[in-house]
DNA sequence: TAATATTGGTTTATATATAATCCATTAAAT
DNA sequence: ATTTAATGGATTATATATAAACCAATATTA
């Protein structure tokens, strides 16, 4: 049985959302474009639009990712090349780090 | 009725959270995070957190950007103030935009 | 090598995200 | 001012995301 909806994120990440979420509804308007047109184009609901714009940690970040690729909120440096070039970059990282995983032994404290 | 599973993103958004996931997972690698612990932290399952290093789009994104935040990977660029400087002037931003919100009459082609 | 921990991939039950449809309100166009 | 469009917010039904518990395989430590 699944853990009630006991848990919520930590301020920063809420915070995050409801950037993106910012930045997408003024890309939006910016563009010119209704909600319904762009939940359309973006293949969503208008429904999950709003909550997308209101920085609601639950929507899927296909969605919101879809959404803002569609109003034009870079998600990523453009300078910094191509996105595939991130992702080759970051596989390589990840083929470069030593294959020990086993963590150490320091106590890490969360506070963010 | 919901509509079914009948959509996919684009190309595009699922390479970010493709990417999005790896850098997450080179990340918790460095600093030689568990799968477990690391989901324990973020208050998810090590399913999902499973999912969230494979890119899956369907991820929610307060759980994704809990883990990015936990494993230290940086959702804005550091450099450009901090996240409630980016929401502020979005705020301001969007206060400053033109009242008329009605949508231009060309039509725009969705190619990415 | 042996013992232990981590990971990847299932399965199942339940919580919930989403789409669809409504209505009321606000903004925009005529 | 009237009409029309856009928005914000609810509601409901259903698809699905998630947690939990497994197992097998791999990696790590001793």
């Amino acid at each position: 049985m699944p853990k009630s909806l006991t848990h919520s994120y930590s301020r920063y990440s809420r915070a995050a959302a409801g950037l993106l979420g910012k930045l997408i509804r003024a890309a939006r308007k910016q563009r010119r474009l209704t909600a319904q047109e762009t939940a359309d184009r973006a293949g969503i609901s208008r429904g999950l639009l709003q909550r997308i714009e209101k920085g609601d940690p639950k929507c899927g970040i296909g969605a919101v990712f879809e959404v803002a690729t569609i109003v034009g909120v870079q998600l990523f440096d453009a300078d910094e090349t191509t996105l595939a070039g991130h992702a080759r970059q970051a596989e390589q990282h990840l083929a470069l780090l030593p294959k020990s995983v086993r963590r150490s032994p320091r106590t890490v404290t969360d506070d963010f």
